[in-house]
DNA sequence: ATAAAACCTCTAGCTACTAGAGCTTCAAGG
DNA sequence: CCTTGAAGCTCTAGTAGCTAGAGGTTTTAT
């Protein structure tokens, strides 16, 4: 049995995040001693380091909540799991790309490639005029 | 003069994140008809335009604020301009490297690189387990 | 026995919008 | 001039995923 602050401590989730995620739903409501404070099973602390794994990996509360409920079912879709984690690859692969645009971009703005004088603040330029830029974006 | 709806349609900028900027101090109070109907001029077309590059750009409101004051100030400090357009830089960066990582993780999960069988499920298995993962993220 | 650390609940705040209700004003056609 | 539909108005509340703070109780260690 774990204290929130065990918990906390060995999955790397902030007490007010755990209690964040029961509040929601996304953790079960733990058992309590005689003074009222949670106590986490075994099972608990997996649970949550299912959740904090999968948050760091950038997936949404409400897809891992789907995950979860996959992971309940014992005939459960591994096809279903996959189709998430799938989607969420192409999410991150949507916002690789797109951040990769805005670093090129950020660059010739700052680097002023495109102007002769230093000092005529390019950075306000630019941003002022979408003409200025190089590409789309 | 343009009306708000005009002013979005030559922006990009949805009506109710015009009013939104407005009530936030980002975009001034504009001037108003009789009917109390917002009245845009030139000027404020061009700042509505920076701040939508800007925030395209992935500049925080906050950022945008700060640049607005400085480009307000007759002298003001292109130097200023120049620290905020680069913190912002290295800010993507630092997305874009975790992107990145994420990427390689996703990819390696879903395509069960490390397993032996297919239907393990070795997406729910990997996120439940830490150590099953090859680096640190 | 006491003091500090850890816990409790509850509310409100953060970013950057977006949606909806219920109302008023404007512009164009008849 | 009148009507009608589009566009505008204000206000509140909701979204994601937490985080912070107030004000109180319980546990733990000395």
């Amino acid at each position: 049995m774990f204290s929130i602050g065990k918990l906390s401590h060995r999955t790397g989730v902030k007490i007010p995040t755990i209690r964040y995620y029961e509040k929601i739903g996304l953790m079960d409501e733990p058992g309590r001693n005689f003074g009222n404070q949670r106590r986490y099973t075994q099972a608990e602390l997996e649970r949550l380091s299912f959740i904090k794994h999968a948050r760091d990996l950038g997936l949404s509360i409400a897809s891992i909540s789907d995950l979860i409920r996959l992971h309940e079912h014992p005939d459960h879709s591994c096809a279903a799991a996959h189709t998430i984690a799938e989607a969420h690859l192409e999410n991150t692969r949507r916002k690789l790309k797109k951040l990769r645009k805005l670093e090129k971009e950020l660059k010739r703005i700052i680097s002023h490639a495109h102007g002769d004088r230093i000092n005529d603040c390019t950075i306000i330029q630019t941003l002022t005029d979408h003409r200025l830029c190089s590409s789309e974006h």
